[in-house]
DNA sequence: AGCACGCCGACT
DNA sequence: GTCGGCGTGCTC
């Protein structure tokens, strides 16, 4: 049975799909087709053709229609998507279905990539002379008096054209037309001077353009990433070639995108999850056809195709928000080096925190190292000095000196910045007479007391209950908050400096959209604050009268069964301590810790976060753990913990007994129970990670067959990032 | 994942 | 007598 199409369609099974060719039209491998499927109909990715299938011909039905003549998606990309769904071994049609944009996985034709305008019609010409219109109007026929403008454009000039537009469209004074390109600011910011460690990473990767390679840019905060990044966009968009440039989720600020197209001075596309699906669609069409060169975006623009691809950057590669964590679980840093190294192009890695496995990459030869060590925005880089909070007085756990440096620092008209990774008012409520503590029924976890809503809430799974008046088990009035989240910090700071103002940014207070931005752009760059907050705080955002940062409560991390705990700890500490003394002003870090002897934090204070994380790798070596080691996490879930058991006992033992092999488990999940689901999990692990896959890959479809299966939620990592 | 089919409880 | 609960099975 010959001419068979093989087909990828949206369907987390293990499977891709044999039909017929269509009765009229070519489809080749790459393009999309709108199958019957089941009982309705599916767009599929064409994967293969003329395969022998070993589906029956009479069950074989027939492709409807081709919905592209030509490949959608290019031979690399294609390649590059059956590789990861191989190696983190997901669907493949899931893995497909990840790189096209929502919009190009509807029957529907593919969406103009211009970008809709406005413009002025004669009638709007006179108008604008006769001077006839007023108010936001009169604002917008002058705006386009320039010429056609596009509402992106528009957004940026006269935030409410929208309803003027309506007006002014209804009485024929302003047409839709269409931009020939994607707004094309002038260069208006003159590239810096780089000094000579900038100069030495971008002639390097510069001298790798055209080949493979790998380059890990390991740079302290404030040395001057971003220029270097920028000279290399800048010498790739001089060969007409394009740029990947990936973020993490957080570091996607509208500000970023400003300053990369200012200075760029060509079309920057931005691929996010925030953005509409058209404009998402546009951006990665306009890619693929070459018509823009460089793409900024989060995890899943990773899958931008990259006709004519030039250089690859990751920025902050530490970051965890990389790795997809759900349904199909790729790494987007893991997968920009394959994409690298099948497009034949460098790929830069930066940070100021490297993660573990790409330090190893570095020892072992594998990625070319790049430094900045030098600050050239700072006099010096910041002290970081330990409080010893053992045998304090504490007032709402804030030590006297902390609180005595912050007075000092705000009475210089400084800024201080106090991080803490909890948000809420407490993250336990305990009677302090018989010992009960508020929890969640559904997590077994304590619940985190937020004073502002009133309620308790599980930061786990979001259950709510109110705040109990008099202690449920004993009757008693002994109700206390135990510990302190960002909300009771900022009480605590308000009512200790009344003078000052304290600006609380986590979570809460910025879930409005560019809540944050404005927040930190209302932040006179002179004016003493506080600023208490959470990990939001911990990248980007250079504030220049900021001197002081606090660290409080982060011993959690050093006790913390996660093996990856101490990593991240570190890299925290950096990231937010970076946030010190970026101007003209030396910084100062304080870090309160009830451990000050901690080897980990010790060997991070005393020689930097590349001894710590040295150490860290050491540790990881003589552990087995990764990066030396492999791991495969089996997950699962029910209500009934014996559900669980049943099915993980059962996937044990459907795995090989070799000696390559470590399993653990079955065992209880970290969190053993969330949102009244009752969860285990099964590591696989392994020092070679051919033996892993080769042993991993089969069991993977056999674990579909297990009748247990059916019966629980399950899924498997590949690399995974959190044990959770 | 969807989406059907398929047998057992509280409603017009 | 029906609407609908989610168990089980399938998708080329």
């Amino acid at each position: 049975m010959p001419s068979v199409l093989r087909i990828a369609l949206p369907v987390p099974l293990p499977t891709l799909f044999d039909y017929l060719p269509p009765a009229s039209g070519q489809a080749v491998a790459g393009s999309r087709v709108l199958v019957p499927f089941g009982r309705g109909k599916a767009v599929g990715v064409v994967v293969e053709t003329d395969v022998d299938s070993n589906v029956g011909s009479a069950r074989l039905k027939r492709v409807s229609r081709v919905l592209d003549d030509a490949p959608l998606l290019d031979a690399e990309l294609m390649q590059t998507l059956a590789w990861a769904a191989d190696y983190w071994l997901g669907a493949p049609g899931e893995a497909y279905a990840n790189a096209l944009p929502l919009l190009l996985r509807e029957d529907k034709p593919l969406p103009e990539t211009r970008e809709p305008a406005w413009q002025l019609t004669i009638a709007g010409l006179s108008a604008l002379d006769a001077g006839s219109r007023r108010g936001g109007s009169r604002a917008l026929l002058q705006v386009l008096a320039e010429g056609p403008q596009s509402a992106t454009e528009l957004d940026l000039a006269l935030p409410d054209w929208r309803a003027a537009a309506r007006r002014l469209a209804d009485a024929g004074l302003i047409e839709r037309g269409e931009l020939a390109m994607s707004p094309m600011p002038q260069p208006s910011l003159r590239p810096p001077v780089l000094h000579p460690e900038q100069e030495a990473a971008v002639s390097a990767v510069a001298a790798a353009f055209d080949r493979f390679q790998p380059f890990l840019l390991d740079g302290i905060t404030g040395s001057g990433k971003t220029e270097v990044y920028l000279a290399l966009i800048e010498q790739a968009l001089a060969q007409d070639k394009q740029t990947l440039l990936l973020v993490p989720e957080i570091g996607l600020a509208p500000q970023t995108v400003r300053r990369l197209r200012e200075r760029l001075g060509v079309p920057v596309e931005v691929l996010h999850s925030n953005l509409a699906e058209g404009e998402r669609a546009r951006a990665w069409l306009r890619m693929r056809s070459g018509e823009s060169k460089v793409v900024l975006g989060t995890r899943s623009a990773v899958f931008t195709p990259l006709p004519q691809a030039g250089l690859i950057i990751v920025d902050e590669e530490h970051d965890g928000a990389y790795k997809q964590q759900e349904g199909f679980r790729y790494h987007a840093r893991d997968l920009a080096l394959v994409r690298g190294r099948a497009l034949n192009v460098p790929v830069m890695l930066g940070s100021a925190t490297p993660s573990l496995e790409s330090l190893a990459n570095v020892e072992a030869g594998r990625y070319q190292a790049l430094h900045l060590r030098s600050r050239p925005s700072a006099v010096r880089p910041p002290q970081v000095q330990i409080i010893d909070m053992r045998a304090q007085r504490l007032e709402h756990g804030l030590s006297p000196a902390l609180l005595h440096t912050v007075g000092e620092t705000v009475a210089r008209g400084e800024q201080v910045l106090v991080f803490r990774n909890r948000r809420g008012y407490a993250p336990v409520l305990l009677c302090h007479s018989c010992g009960w503590h508020a929890e969640c029924p559904r997590c077994e976890h304590p619940m985190t007391l937020h004073a502002a809503w009133r309620r308790l809430i599980c930061h786990h799974c979001d259950h709510q209950s109110a705040i109990p008046t008099t202690c449920p088990a004993c009757g008693s009035n002994e109700l206390k908050p135990q510990g302190q989240g960002t909300e009771r910090l900022e009480e605590a700071l308000t009512a200790h400096f009344p003078q000052t103002p304290v600006l609380r940014i986590d979570r809460e207070t910025t879930r409005r959209r560019d809540a944050f931005e404005q927040l930190l752009a209302n932040l006179q760059a002179d004016a003493p604050v506080i600023l208490v907050g959470t990990q939001m705080l911990a990248k980007g955002h250079d504030l220049p009268n900021l001197t002081l940062v606090a660290i409080v409560g982060v011993d959690e991390g050093l006790l913390s069964v996660d093996f990856r705990a101490g990593e991240r700890l570190a890299q925290l500490v950096v990231q937010v301590a970076g946030r010190a003394g970026r101007a003209s002003k030396p910084g100062r870090v304080l870090l309160q810790t009830h451990h000050p002897d901690h080897p980990l934090l010790r060997s991070l204070l005393s020689q930097g976060y590349a001894a710590a994380a040295k150490d860290l790798l050491v540790e990881r070596h003589q552990t087995g753990l990764p990066p030396f080691g492999h791991q495969v996490l089996l997950r699962a879930e029910a209500h009934e913990r014996m559900t669980v058991d049943a099915f993980l006992g059962e996937a044990r033992a459907a795995l090989p007994d070799t000696d390559t092999l470590q399993i653990a488990g079955p065992m209880p999940a970290p969190m053993p129970l969330r949102a009244g689901r009752q969860r285990g999990q099964l590591l696989i692990e392994s020092t070679t990670r051919r033996h892993l896959h080769a042993a991993v890959r089969p069991w993977s479809l056999q674990l579909a067959q297990l009748p247990s299966a059916r019966k629980v939620r399950w899924s498997l990592d590949v690399d995974p990032v959190d044990l959770y």
